[in-house]
DNA sequence: GCCCTGACTGCTA
DNA sequence: TTAGCAGCCAGGG
């Protein structure tokens, strides 16, 4: 059963781990589809009800270690909370430092074990 | 099957 | 880690 590319960018979310962020390209080139980061953005902006909960969406930040989000519901400054619960430090200027909090993310095989 | 949209990204100035 | 712009991909109508 070949999950849908949504499915498959919630697992690697998922896989995200505590105090750790990752960008949407990174999640997209995970996926083999290095240039879907926005893809993945709109993905994430399809989360409801369980899923909100289910899948680490505060994690995934923007290639500039900014945050970029736009919903309602989860604003930007519920994913800064939430991530500074973790551990994640934001510059003054609003930044996640890469090297300190950036995850090194899966190797192949390990992201294809997510749906087999 | 076409067209539009979007929580992005890399390049250029 | 600026600002502006075009390119990319998948899902929904």
């Amino acid at each position: 059963m070949e999950p849908s590319f949504f499915q498959r960018v919630y697992a690697v979310v998922r896989c995200i781990p505590r105090g750790k962020v990752a960008s949407y390209g990174q999640i997209a080139a995970l996926l083999g589809h290095p240039q879907a980061a926005r893809t993945v953005g709109w993905a994430l902006s399809a989360l409801q009800g369980d899923e909100v909960v289910a899948v680490p969406w505060h994690r995934v930040i923007n290639s500039a270690g900014r945050i970029s989000i736009s919903r309602a519901d989860l604003t930007a400054d519920l994913q800064r909370a939430l991530l500074e619960a973790e551990g994640v430090e934001f510059d003054a200027r609003g930044y996640v430092d890469w090297r300190r909090f950036g995850w090194e993310g899966l190797n192949w095989a390990e992201i294809e074990a997510l749906w087999q």
